[in-house]
DNA sequence: TTCATATGATACGGTTTCTATATTGTATGG
DNA sequence: CCATACAATATAGAAACCGTATCATATGAA
């Protein structure tokens, strides 16, 4: 029992190394930073999100905020778009047409997952995209410990 | 059922994310580079092995990992030793001392993630890290397809 | 052996990115 | 109406990235 969880951790970490290698290259593909990835994954999570709490969430500098908005900007991914109600803020969108090219990137991946989800019963996927939930919840739980 | 598939997607990068930010965190602790951590990971799970491999596996410049790996070693986390085979060539060794460093800092997360698998019985635990095995693979060919 | 070529790692320099601080424009409370 | 707070960005100096050059070593052929 202890081994077996041992290992899952193993997995789980192997599994995220990989998964930012992947994000990598296809950032690479699509002329874009690796933290400029995670942010637009971050934008399309939590859209419409200002960009000061969108720093916030990322762990980064508002200025460097500024940098990764503008390139994003720049490369026809989102756009910034003034609060009506509080015209200091800003909100991020994203644009359909260049996601479905992000979406064209993933698609190898997304193909093999559909391969590896096909050998598992629907109640077995459940019980997995549960724990990936639940691994997700434990991560942000563990993040914001050590902000403080 | 391909509704459940899409959601089991959907938890699978949220959760990527989620990691990628607390590696964010953990590393800013550290005082460490994302990449210099997502290379830390691979050198041990491909230790020993050299900066050219590495920067290949990583989707790096070899001079961009001369950096990393120079900070790496300022910071005593690894260490470089020339090849007694081909004395070109550096094999890089993680330095235990500061792995338990590391291992301290993932210890908030390492106790969530015992209580999450306390509620999965060894067979579901041991689905779920296979799951987690098999996707781990399909991130690898779908990078590698990437790369041509 | 000796020489030409290939390879591994790093040094160097121009470009890009990051981030601390200052600035601008807007909101809010007194 | 004014003082203060806040969101976003401009600016500038430091750091990092990466194309190219360099150095040391290896490999293969004559």
């Amino acid at each position: 029992m202890r081994r077996t969880v041992t290992e899952l951790k193993a997995a789980l970490r192997d599994m995220r190394v990989q998964l930012s290698l992947l994000n990598h290259h296809i950032g690479t593909r699509a002329d874009l930073k690796d933290a400029d990835l995670d942010c637009l994954d971050l934008i399309s999570i939590y859209a419409p999100i200002s960009p000061s709490s969108l720093a916030k969430r990322a762990g980064l500098h508002p200025a460097t905020m500024t940098g990764i908005l503008d390139r994003l900007e720049r490369g026809g991914w989102v756009v910034r778009e003034r609060d009506a109600n509080d015209r200091r803020a800003i909100v991020i969108r994203v644009l359909p047409e260049r996601n479905r090219e992000m979406f064209h990137l993933y698609s190898g991946m997304d193909s093999l997952m559909d391969e590896i989800c096909d050998g598992y019963g629907v109640d077995q996927l459940e019980l997995i995209a549960d724990f990936l939930r639940r691994t997700t919840g434990a991560g942000q739980v563990a993040t914001e410990q050590l902000e403080r």
